[in-house]
RNA sequence: GCGCCCGUAGCUCAGUUGGAUAGAGCAACUGACUUCUAAUCAGUAGGUCGCGGGUUCGAAUCCUGCCGGGCGUGCCA
């Protein structure tokens, strides 16, 4: 039987001893989990029925649990307080999760979201400068929402929309043209995104002691729009060193993409939206000439005079702004793709635009409009304050993930003691721990919350970290290969030998599994994922070090431990895929 | 001023569609490696859930008023 089958018996037989009781149907009945596992496999909490039959939960719990008689399924059925609480024939539940589990590598959850198509746009950096970790907080929960959803049955399509025009970009063209003497990063050696990036920090020294640059800068970007031939070249260029930067980080986070919208080719989208706003009387002509949106006061609120609100759209030589181009592509990926949700990773300052932009798509009465999301979170601070790249006080993405890669291959060759390892597997053992740390650290608090990074505490490896569910998985995977040479795969497992505590624990939070990804595909939250495999890597770990599995007697009892083994070794393996980080076979 | 977000142990955070004794990790202290990997495990200690009211059989969770912090707040992106 599956676990969905076995839940489904559970609320059968509430829904029959409520009928027999109360001579009704129950409603709104849901199956949690005891916060203990003695008090049982499941529960079911009687509040709404004490408010349809209006009586105390307790009494109910009470006269239910009393009418469910056990079977081959239920071994018991107890009331504690408002709960009635189920408790499994223990062979049975282990039995079917862990054949369940392995089976389909898994459980089956890809039923959720019925094949719909949801985008997710995530990162978009300016391509004036190497990535920080921002932009890595950014990516592993883009990353980690589109596996999340993939994982639930969606279509995901992952957009990059690259900032790849404005003036931002122009100040390390400006740069560069007047002091590089035609330095390239291969004459120097630099990876491409961070040779343009010294070039952005030196415009910016540069324009404190020389204002008169910033005219320089604007004359450049007039050039480039009116696509003089130099300029687009040496931006192509330039943009070219970047992009190829870009990709060896990417390749190392493992960040990947379908599609890439530049901003050079969308910048001038959403005119027409505008005229067409201007059309249906949403949008209107102010007085300078701008062209405005009028935002409804009841969820805008009023200006401190007590007008009402309002955001441009096209400035009153004609021209389009932010909002306007993003009006444009966000039809644009409907017509490409024709997305059912399209979700926005962009940080939390950014709220109040969104809140706007999806607004005004509504209010041009595209029918997508309500499947937008803003994915918002907070900004990542350091000790001293906020990150500012133009200050360089930022924490280089390639340089902290190289610094954790360090920490980890120091901590792999103190252990080492007989310098067994080769070179290769420690580079790649270390580069996938100090990935672990640094992603499992970004996703294990809500995405709203700010996070203040200290580089010199740096991030942990022992605790509530990604190395720590990687370790426990490294422990499954040992005793799993130390088992292949020992002919037990004849062996049918004894399920009922099982029952200890550590081993129902282990089992309780391996059956939550599949909800917790339900919940957590539902909320995007990442959060609710590093949490849960955290709790099953504590569990193997608490199991691991109380009870022998190749050791233990009779065979099949190893035969069923290394069954419990296997399928806890399955959900951390998959638990961590969605979060971006790699099960390894051995630390 | 207004809008959104946040406030839980010394620190970082879970828990928020109201429900079982508010949970972890770090730091501190004590203990466990001749044993399937000690990046581990066991234990001790640590809480007016920012403050005050309210709703409820029941509030960290909902409402309300304060206090503190963050991010925004029409022709930047």
């Amino acid at each position: 039987m599956s676990i969905a089958n076995i839940k489904t018996e559970i609320l059968s037989a509430m829904e029959a001893a409520c009928k027999t009781v109360f001579g009704q149907r129950p409603q709104n009945l849901n199956l949690n989990y005891p916060p203990k596992v003695e008090f049982g496999d499941f529960a079911v909490g009687c509040f709404p029925l004490a408010k349809q039959f209006r009586q105390n939960p307790a009494n109910i719990a009470q006269s239910i649990a009393a009418e469910i008689q056990p079977n081959e399924s239920i071994q018991n059925v107890t009331a504690v307080g408002p709960y009635v609480n189920f408790k499994l024939h223990s062979s049975l539940l282990f039995g079917d999760v862990c054949t369940e589990i392995r089976k389909k590598k898994a459980f089956d959850n890809n039923n959720l979201g019925n094949g719909r198509r949801v985008m997710v746009e995530y990162l978009s950096p300016n391509t004036n400068k190497p990535l920080h970790l921002g932009h890595i907080r950014n990516g592993v929960l883009g990353m980690g929402v589109s596996n999340l959803l993939e994982a639930a049955g969606h279509t995901v399509i992952k957009a990059n929309l690259v900032n790849d025009r404005g003036v931002h970009i122009c100040k390390s063209m400006l740069a560069w043209s007047k002091w590089a003497n035609g330095d390239t990063p291969e004459s120097t050696d630099t990876k491409g995104d961070h040779f343009v990036g010294e070039w952005y920090v030196r415009y910016n020294q540069e324009a404190k002691k020389s204002p008169q640059l910033q005219e320089e800068v604007q004359a450049m970007l007039r050039k480039w729009e009116s696509g003089d031939p130099a300029t687009i070249k040496l931006w192509e260029m330039m943009n070219q060193w970047v992009y190829s930067g870009y990709e060896e980080t990417y390749r190392r986070l493992g960040f990947a993409f379908d599609v890439f919208y530049y901003e050079s080719n969308t910048y001038t989208l959403g005119k027409d939206l505008v005229q067409i706003g201007l059309h249906k009387g949403v949008f209107n002509e102010a007085a300078s000439g701008a062209v405005i949106a009028p935002l409804p006061t009841d969820e805008f609120g009023a200006e401190k005079d007590g007008s009402q609100k309002v955001v441009t759209l096209l400035r009153n030589d004609g021209t389009s702004v932010y909002i306007t181009q993003d009006l444009g592509t966000a039809k644009l990926k409907f017509d490409d793709h024709q997305p059912d949700r399209s979700i926005y990773v962009v940080a939390t300052e950014q709220n109040y635009h969104f809140q706007c932009l999806f607004k005004l798509l509504n209010m041009l009465d595209f029918e997508w409009a309500d499947g937008c999301y803003h994915l918002s979170y907070g900004m990542v601070n350091l000790p001293e304050g906020k990150m500012k790249s133009r200050e360089g006080t930022v924490v280089d993405a390639d340089d902290l993930i190289e610094e954790m890669r360090q920490l980890a291959e120091d901590e792999i060759r103190r252990r080492d003691t007989e310098n067994t390892l080769s070179h290769e597997e420690i580079q790649k053992r270390a580069l996938a721990i100090g990935l672990a740390a640094i992603k499992f650290y970004l996703l294990r608090t809500r995405p709203e919350l700010d996070i203040n990074f200290d580089p010199k505490e740096s991030i942990s490896f022992d605790g509530f970290t990604g190395p720590y569910c990687q370790y426990a998985y490294a422990r499954c995977a040992s005793i799993l290969r130390k088992s292949k040479n020992r002919g037990l795969a004849s062996i049918e497992p004894d399920y009922s030998l099982l029952g200890n505590t550590e081993e129902l624990e282990l089992l309780r939070v391996l059956i939550q599994f599949p909800d917790v990804v339900a919940e957590a595909a539902g909320e995007f939250t990442l959060a609710r994922i590093c949490n849960h495999v955290f709790a099953i890597a504590q569990a193997v770990n608490q199991f691991y070090h109380r009870h022998p599995v190749l050791a233990a007697e009779p065979a099949t009892l190893v035969a069923a431990r290394l069954a419990l083994v296997s399928a806890s070794a399955v959900v951390i393996r998959n638990s961590l895929a969605l979060l971006g980080i790699e099960a390894l076979e051995e630390m």
